[in-house]
This record gives structure tokens, C-alpha cells and sequence, in this order.
DNA sequence: TTGTAACTGCAACAATGTTGCATTAATTTT
DNA sequence: AAAATTAATGCAACATTGTTGCAGTTACAA
């Protein structure tokens, strides 16, 4: 694994995913971070943390990608048997960490990754 | 609900849908159906084909977009709690029908759709 | 056979993601 | 503290994916 570096722009992508209520999309961490670095920047940052096992990838019902923080993964193992809940209404995606859905697949099936996400309408907007 | 119609594209769209093992892309059935159609009446055969229930929409956990067939789908419901398999190797999608995770979400969230992807080694690459 | 409106193709556009390369800057080494 | 190393960035250019408007076509019902 190649070393990596504590860079600005690193720093402040990290910094709002950590402090963001919901998964943020390339194009709204471009938005927020407004010129502070390249689009292509962005990408790039955004693999790096999900490849330390800093942040996580999440696919939405839509087909949306979204970037949110981990809770319990390492380098080694990412851990996002975990539910996603993406609002219809208000069109955002939170973690819902405490629903961890159960399924048994045969073992001849190798898990790498997982990606639970459901379309609705949350809470707030109900 | 506008009416539908069946031509030749929609036809031919779906047989291949049908017939597959594997769930498919736009871009696959572009180029697997060589010039029948339009990129743009792909997109638009899909977009209806799930409308109607016929078809449904697979985000995988890399974030491609895949659509296959319904079992056991109406017009007023979608019913997709089941698992996807996505093979990091032979770059394969395939439902997993007979496993349907369970999980319980609190009732104030509203469920319209789920999606449930897996990525991994399958047993055939394994 | 005719009328209607659903559907298609084309062109043009928008959004998203990727790559190569020269330059910059974070971190280690001296 | 300065120099060396190389990870990271910015920019330009490109590829892919998906969307929209509109004129022309075609499925299907009357």
C-alpha cells in the first residue's frame, strides 16, 4: 500500500463528511468546498479515504453514489452491513447504523462488499 | 397511467432481458442489440419496462446501473427484497431470489423500494 | 382506412467520471 | 534547516452515461 499524505484538500473533504448529517455526492462535496480544489481532486481524495477504510461508497436505489463515514472499519476490512435510508422527498441519504440486516448466502458466494439501501420517505418528512 | 404500446424495440429489449442469465446495462444491450435501436430508446424502453413492473433497476455496490427481470412484480408494487450478486471478476449481476434479508426499520420510515447488493468472488469464479 | 398519440431517431446538451502530464507541496532524509 | 523524494494537485482533454426537444414514424383503436 502506497503511503499517503495529510494534504488540504484531503483535510477539508474529510472534515465535512465527518460532520455531515447525510452521504454527500462528488458534485455536493464540489459545491460546498467551492473552489477550494480541482473537480478531479475531489475524486481522486474521495477513493483515497475509501480505500483506508476512512469513508464508505454507498449506491442509492437511483443509482446515486454517496460518500459517508465509517464507523467500524480498518484498512483491512470494510464493514457496511448496515441500512441506508434515501429520503424521496428531501433527497438525502444517511447511515442507519443500527439496522444491520441478516441473510445467509451459500458459502461458495466470497463477500467483499455490501450495499443496503432502501428509497422512501424519512421521518422528518412523513 | 399513459398506455403502452408493444414495438419492436420494446420486443426485442425485453426478450433479451428475458433470456438472460446475468443482469444487463444499457450500454450491454446497446451492444448486444447492434444497432435495432436508438442508445436513447434504450433508456426509454427500460425507464417504461420498470414502470410497468416488467422489469427492475439494480444499483450495484460499484454504482452501475443493471436492470432484470420481475418475478413477482405488479404495476402498483415493486417487490425486490431480494439479493444481488455482483462478481468483481467476471463483472457479472445476478439475483439471488431465494435469499431476502430481513431487517426492521422503525415504522415512521416509509419503504417504496430496496436495493441489496453484494459484491465478491462467485461460486463459478471461485 | 383513418385518426390519435405513443414511440423513435437525431441532434444537442448536461452530468459524471477518467487519464496523462507538468507542477506543487507534504514528508523524509541528510 | 535545506535538499531530496514522491504523493498529490490542477488543467486539459476525453469517455461514458443519461436527458431533452422536436419532427417524423408507427402501433393500435375506432
Amino acid at each position: 500500500m502506497k503511503q499517503t499524505r495529510n494534504t488540504q484538500a484531503k483535510t477539508e473533504i474529510l472534515k465535512l463528511i465527518e460532520t455531515s448529517e447525510v452521504a454527500l455526492s462528488p458534485a455536493e462535496i464540489l459545491a460546498i468546498l467551492n473552489g477550494i480544489c480541482d473537480r478531479v481532486t475531489i475524486y481522486r481524495v474521495l477513493d483515497r479515504l475509501t480505500e483506508e477504510g476512512i469513508i464508505h461508497k454507498i449506491a442509492t436505489v437511483e443509482g446515486a453514489i454517496k460518500y459517508a463515514i465509517c464507523q467500524n472499519c480498518t484498512l483491512e476490512k470494510h464493514n457496511h452491513n448496515h441500512l441506508h435510508f434515501t429520503c424521496e422527498r428531501c433527497q438525502t441519504t444517511t447511515c442507519i447504523t443500527a439496522v444491520e440486516p441478516s441473510f445467509t448466502l451459500p458459502p461458495t458466494y466470497k463477500i467483499k462488499s455490501v450495499n443496503f439501501t432502501i428509497s422512501g420517505i424519512c421521518p422528518e418528512c412523513n
